[in-house]
DNA sequence: TTGTATGCGTTATCAC
DNA sequence: GTGATAACGCATACAA
């Protein structure tokens, strides 16, 4: 129980203490099933008693494979990657793996030795890849040929199951905007997200979706594209509602954008939801908190964390895990039927 | 340079190709000054040519420490976290530190124990502490008595200069408020955080000193208590915005509840900023995100994220690195002055 | 069921 | 300056 000396206690000290040697006490820690029961109540007693913790880089060495799984992101969303987190921790309770992060700039030239360097230096078990550097293949590749496992996350069928867990982001909007279209809406913007993103596409295929499967056109003059921030939302949104016959709704590929939209509709007294509806995606903090507050896309991040970080550390039943999550239409104040159908 | 066979390259390797004992690479790792340059060359390169790293674990189990720093702590705010995480980074930057990440939940009956488990079985270098855990002074202590070096960060004198980064949060919003009441406001209303929290006292106290230098009564109608989160802060908000004489500005003690009060006015049929001020603090990314922007108090955390991993990798001049860290009032479009003196 | 000898990759001691 | 050799704490092969 006392752990005030200075060196903690070793295999050794619990072997010496309860007349055994440290390959029995080693028995105990990694379960053997053969083991005398009385040994190992009398070895467990010992090892409470002065407070051993079997020391995880010894281990690590021993095993020639070691417990700390990496999370390699550039931050998309603080809430996104802060639950995510949370998630991977979850996935990660009652075993012995710890979480490493290294958030890092997807545009700087030394990115890829910068990643590399990253898992060589810290022998990662592991690699948690989070979008949009995970929509990227080479990145995949590089990781692989270290010997490091790694699991994507991503809004497509961008890998093997057993190295993805995936969101549906195309039917997700497209489920979102045939709210839109069954409110009545019929002139509808499109605020995109930047062309590196694979999630942009998704959603973007999604709305194009929707909106063909109901026979709507979609106004050129009503699309306009961002790079998921507030600022190119508005921008964005700014072109749309200029244009000469602007839309009843608008759809943001994300919800900091849609944040932006609803700015831009302000700045031009244009009354939302009254005069024009705003879809986000995402459902992330900001969502809920403007006014008025955001019907959106939900995906359920946490448990797609937990997926991710099981089948990292149990690759033998990796692919029996979930892969493929489904997002949830969150409907609130932001969209209503347009002032000519009420 | 190639790495495709199975094994990694060890110590061993590069000195039986380069003709030296494993002794001699390892004063090179090390940086011995007693080298002769040749031979350091030599080793150097043959170091480069196989693409040799060394093994952290390895270098962990014989230097009986390793390297690797945890961040606990309990969400107060993901953007919070995630530039703390930044800037942490930044500070580890060219050292062979990682950082491990522990979120937990400070209401948990087993906190202690689980922060305990996590150090002991991580066999954490350091630990970075974030509030409000911070501020709870029996944490110090265990982390203390773990023999784990600790910083902490927080919004007042916790701990010595050693153990610290602090910021001003009382002194910010004093300036603050002072900035509402050359505004020409003399009602305003306070949203408290919640009791737990030692920002909380500090920014309260912080409004109250400056209400009293300028001689101005806080009526107890216009002070309510929430707990940080955008719900609180609404609910908080509508108790003052519905007291007979409702203030002329509110300075709410985080963004989030801000926000809250925001839609509380909103819902009010209260016009903001026409009718009623709003001031927020952190400057998180709602409050640029909302409408009007926020008015709000932005602390440097990445510089202090930075400061804190430096002085615990650096022990020896951790008291030379900056401790005390200021804020600043970014004005926006939530606070103008009341309508009586317009 | 339990113990002995050996190895994992690195650094520290103490010679030369 | 450099090199044998012994730790560091744990796990595995192989015996007993």
């Amino acid at each position: 129980m006392a752990r005030n000396s200075e060196a903690k206690p070793t295999i050794n000290d619990v072997a010496r203490i309860a007349g055994v040697s440290k390959k029995t006490v080693s028995r105990v820690i990694n379960r053997s099933p053969m083991l005398n029961q009385a040994t190992r109540e009398k070895i467990e007693s010992v090892i409470a008693d002065i407070g051993y913790v079997p020391n995880p880089q010894a281990r690590a060495l021993a095993l020639r494979r070691n417990f700390l799984i990496g999370l390699i992101h550039d931050n998309p969303n603080a809430q996104m990657v802060l639950n995510f987190q949370e998630g991977v921790l979850e996935g990660l309770a009652g075993t012995e793996f710890a979480l490493v992060v290294r958030p890092v700039d997807r545009h700087a030239p030394d990115l890829f030795d910068s990643i590399r360097s990253f898992i060589e230096q810290q022998r990662l078990y592991g690699v948690l890849i989070l979008p949009p550097l995970s929509e990227n293949d080479e990145l995949g590749a590089l990781v692989r040929e270290q010997g490091c496992r790694y699991v994507r996350m991503g809004s497509a069928r961008l890998d093997d199951a057993e190295h993805l867990v995936e969101s549906n982001d195309r039917e997700a909007v497209r489920a979102a905007v045939e709210h839109l279209i069954g409110l009545g809406h019929t002139r509808i913007g499109l605020v995109q997200g930047p062309d590196g993103f694979r999630s942009a596409r998704e959603r973007a295929q999604g709305f194009r979706d929707a909106m063909g499967v109901h026979g709507l056109a979609l106004d050129p003059a009503h699309v306009a594209k961002g790079n998921y921030t507030f600022d190119t939302g508005k921008a964005a949104a700014g072109a749309i509602l200029d244009s000469p016959h602007p839309p009843t709704a608008i759809f943001a590929s994300n919800d900091e954008m849609a944040a932006g939209v609803l700015v831009a509709a302000r700045e031009r007294g244009i009354d939302v939801p009254e005069r024009l509806s705003i879809m986000g995606f995402d459902d992330t903090a900001i969502a809920a908190h403007i006014w008025p507050p955001l019907t959106t896309v939900r995906w359920p991040i946490v448990a797609m964390a937990r997926a991710a970080a099981r089948k990292l550390v149990r690759p033998e039943t990796a692919s029996e895990e979930q892969s493929l999550f489904l997002s949830d239409l969150i409907v609130r104040a932001s969209t209503v039927a347009p002032a000519a159908k009420r």
